[in-house]
Formats: C-alpha cells, structure tokens, sequence
DNA sequence: GTCTATAAAGGGATAGAC
DNA sequence: GTCTATCCCTTTATAGAC
C-alpha cells in the first residue's frame, strides 16, 4: 500500500494527484459544468488522455475530488487540547475556531459546488456531511453532555443543541458569504462569537 | 405601461413571460452551466432567435430570471395579521412559517444557483439577499424591537437577535437540505420550531 | 502510462426570409 | 417579432503511436 502514501514529486503517482489538485481549484472555483476537461489537463500539466486514464469520466473525477477533499483531516474544531479546558473557555474557543472556519474561502466553495450538484448526486451531499459538519456536531454534542452532567448547563437534547449552537454561530454571516457578499471584519467576527456564546448559555442555563 | 400587467396567453409579450418561466424551470434545476439555451427555446416553445431577441445573452437572460424571481413577493412571514397578535403567539407563528418557507424546493434551488453563481455575478448575490433574508431580518428586528419596548424581551442589538433567531430555525436542517439530504416530517419542523422559540425567549428574557 | 491528433456531439450566437 | 438554417467554437471522450 505504498500508494498511499504522498509520492515523490517525481514518482508514478504524483500525477493522479497533480489531476486531483488541479481538478480541486477548478471546480471548486468554476462548479462542475464550468470546468472543462482540458482544463484541468492544462492546470495539471499532463495530456487530457492521462486525465481520462486516470478517471474514466468527468463525474468520476468530480466524485473522487469530494471524496478526497471529505477524506480530510478537517481543522479540529473541537481538539485535544480543547478537552483541557474549563466548560466556558472551551465553548468560547470553540465558537471562535468554527467562526474563522466557516468564513473560510474553502469551505464556502466546498459547500456551494456539493449544493449545486446535490440535485443530481445526492450521495456527494451525504459524504460531505457525514464528513464535515456531522463530524462536528455529534463531537460537540458530547462536550455538551459533558457540560449538562457537570451541572453548568441543561441539555436534554445535546445533538439539538449542538445544532443551534453552530446554527447561531453561522448566522447571516454564512448566507451573506454564500451569496458573495463581503466579509465582516476581524472584530467582528469575534464580537459576533462572544455574543453568541453568551446567548447560548443563557438559553441552556439549568 | 401596459406591458407591466400580465399579458393574455394569446398577445406579444406573452413569449418574454414564457421564455423567463422556461429559464426559471432549467436554470434552477440545472444550475447556470448547464442549461442551453436549446433548451430553454424548447421548453419555453419558442425559436432560438426568439430568445435572443428579447435577451441578448444567457447572462443576461440568467439575471433577469433572478432579478424577477428576487422581485416576486415573497411569503409573507412576517404578515399583517400577525401584526395583531400577543408577543409570543407572534413569535411562534413566524417560526413555523419561516421554517416551512426554507424548506421548501423552490427556495433552496434559488439559494443553491445564485451562491453557485455568486463568485462571478456577485450583484446578483446582493439582489437576492436583499430581497430574501434581508428584508426579512428588517422587518423581523422591528418586531423584537416591540418586544423590547413591551418588556417581554430584553434586546440590545435587534438585527443580531433577528439574525439569531433565523439562524436557529435553519438549524441544521437547511444544510442537509442544501446538499440533498431528506427533509425532516412535519411533526419534526414542527417540534423543531417550537423548540427553537422556547430557548430563543430564554436567551433573550430580561 | 503518456502523448498528439481527432472524432462526434453540443454549445452560444447570428443571418436572412417572412 | 418570429422562424429555419447555419456558423464557429468548445466539449467529452477515444484511437493509435511510443
């Protein structure tokens, strides 16, 4: 299985992920009907028939570039070190790391490229989210649990709740940003977060 | 003006309406790319040139579809006749619509092909949340701002609660439905916007 | 596996008749 | 305004040489 591993900028396998690279910015960037087969041979640097020896078909090669981008390790938005933390610094934390995150230029492309092609492939809509913000949330709502049993909040719907507390933390921001409109500032973003978080323990205070 | 009013099935402007009703039906099945403008003449039962001659190009055609649809009024989530209601009842019924509103096909297509379009036509992102959640969050702040006033809430900053409050009801329902998941039922909206209404009073209690 | 060259089909847009 | 027919380019995908 040494395929799997990252091969040598020289080696035989470095050109299926030159494709998936080149495959990643494009569609990511243009959708999928926008981007052309060509083009990703042209970005890659490899003929349009290494491509089509490499993934049988347009689709395919979508399909694999989700899977591997799902596939990823995404930023720990929960972490070890997190699990340190006393319950109310660690949601804050939390809020902060999730709120840099989804305002991030990736994950917007990520989800609107999974969103376009949903109505034609909804089994790429399902990893997508198993992967990113199912992953999350069922983490999440463990944290909670833990916070409900400590006694600091009560949550009798931990998965709900974890659900309303990233919901919050999306707010308009990421419906704004979806639709392209302009990113708020650093500050706010934070301030944003605070407000949020304070919110939420007001709203699953015992 | 009388080409403002609906046109008869049988009179001129009959065919820019059928032609936009077309764009709308592929369009927001489709996405941008994927829909030809064959087949919009087709569906719309007119000629190729007879789309280009009321729209100059499929951009063009694209906007003016999204320009209308943005335009369209939309349900009234925030109605007249809830205007008369008790503060609290006021906030459940609107829940209740909100979520079925952004559940339903219709406005997920056209979230999912403007945020798809978005890094190349950002002004028509801006239309459609102008239009959409914008003016919803608007008027729902006045709302709050009652609330307030009446002493049943405690609210510093009426546009972020609005924003909340939206932001809970989709929850994480919105996102699974955005990238093709199933719907909850009924009885799951319903519970879910009721919940949803309970912990939102609790965060925002005096 | 990788390339160049090309097939076969479909795309946006227009010319010219009525 | 509306149609038919067509131009010209791009697209997906493959054939065949190395």
């Amino acid at each position: 299985m040494t395929d799997t591993a990252t091969p040598a900028p020289g080696s035989r396998a470095a050109k299926p992920l030159k494709i998936l690279d080149a495959a990643r910015e494009l569609f990511l960037m243009d959708g999928f009907s926008a981007t052309s087969m060509d083009a990703v041979a042209k970005v890659a640097g490899v003929s349009k028939a290494t491509v089509y020896a490499h993934f049988s078909s347009k689709e395919e090669l979508f399909a694999a570039m989700i899977n591997a981008e799902c596939g990823r390790t995404w930023p720990e938005i929960t972490s070890a070190e997190i699990g340190q933390m006393a319950p109310i610094p660690k949601l804050k934390e939390v809020a902060e790391r999730y709120v840099r995150f989804i305002t991030g230029g990736y994950p917007v492309s990520l989800l609107r490229v999974v969103s376009a092609e949903a109505p034609r492939n909804p089994a790429l809509g399902r990893i997508f989210y198993d992967n990113a913000p199912g992953a999350g949330r069922l983490k999440f709502a463990e944290l909670l649990r833990h916070a409900d049993a400590g006694g600091l909040l009560r949550v009798p719907d931990p998965l709900h709740a974890a659900d309303t507390f990233f919901a919050m933390l999306r707010g308009d921001i990421h419906i704004r940003i979806l639709v392209g409109m302009p990113l708020p500032s650093e500050a706010e973003l934070t301030a944003h977060a605070r407000e949020v978080v304070d919110r939420f323990l007001k709203a699953y205070r015992p």
